[in-house]
DNA sequence: CCCGGGATGATCT
DNA sequence: GATCATCCCGGGG
């Protein structure tokens, strides 16, 4: 009775039935599939709830951050400046709302798929280095929101095979709670984004 | 290599 | 009308 699916979900819905600053760390070297398409998360960021200013849900519940307050195992794909598609996996305590971002992955599994989708001339460690490119690699569409990715299955997440070493800091892009050290990220990985700037 | 800025459109005030 | 949980290109060093 050892590796259970069944025993593998449980163990993601607890750690999703978690504030997402203290889940999100544990979800760096993670797995998540879509189709032939895998991806090892190398940088999340979290986003609470209601009380955190840097949160779709603060403010409250609207139709664009609805999948914000479903159960943990659902996704939340919400589109940036217009273009891009970025996901999230949903966690927060029960009765509570919040998200946690998937912000870089490594491409495992369907080179060609990913690379037919990101276009030509891009390195490999950047294919899904940034949300926006995350999104564009797993061929996010505007129907993944709500998805649940424990039931479909299309979708798969993985618990992390073995301990990483990360770092954390401040979230990017974000004008409020710009103190909240919410960005993990798996020290010295070349497909964490941000490189330019923001990592120490 | 580094930095600055434009594109682009949904969402909410 | 303002604000973005972004990306990418072009120019300068």
């Amino acid at each position: 009775m050892v590796n259970h699916p069944t025993v593998a979900a449980a163990a993601l819905v607890t750690l999703l039935s978690d504030k997402p600053q203290l889940a999100a760390p544990r979800l760096l070297g993670a797995v998540i599939r879509h189709q032939e398409v895998a991806l090892r998360i190398v940088e999340v960021e979290a986003y609470d709830g209601e009380d955190d200013p840097a949160s779709h849900c603060f403010g409250g519940r609207t139709a664009r951050n609805a999948s914000m307050y479903a159960e943990p195992g659902v996704l939340y794909v919400y589109r940036s400046y217009g273009v891009h598609l970025c996901l999230n996996l949903v966690c927060h305590e029960p009765g509570s709302a919040g998200g946690i971002l998937l912000r870089a992955g490594e491409v495992i599994a369907g080179m060609d798929t990913v690379r037919r989708r990101r276009g030509p001339g891009h390195r490999e460690v950047l294919l899904a280095s940034g949300p926006g490119r995350l999104g564009q690699a797993l061929g996010l569409t505007p129907e993944t929101d709500g998805v649940n990715f424990l039931q479909d299955p299309h979708w798969d997440v993985s618990m992390p095979g073995e301990e990483v070493i990360g770092s954390s800091g401040p979230r990017i892009g974000i004008s409020r709670a710009r103190e909240e050290p919410w960005r993990f990220w798996v020290t010295g990985d070349p497909s964490v984004s941000g490189t330019r700037r923001h990592n120490s």
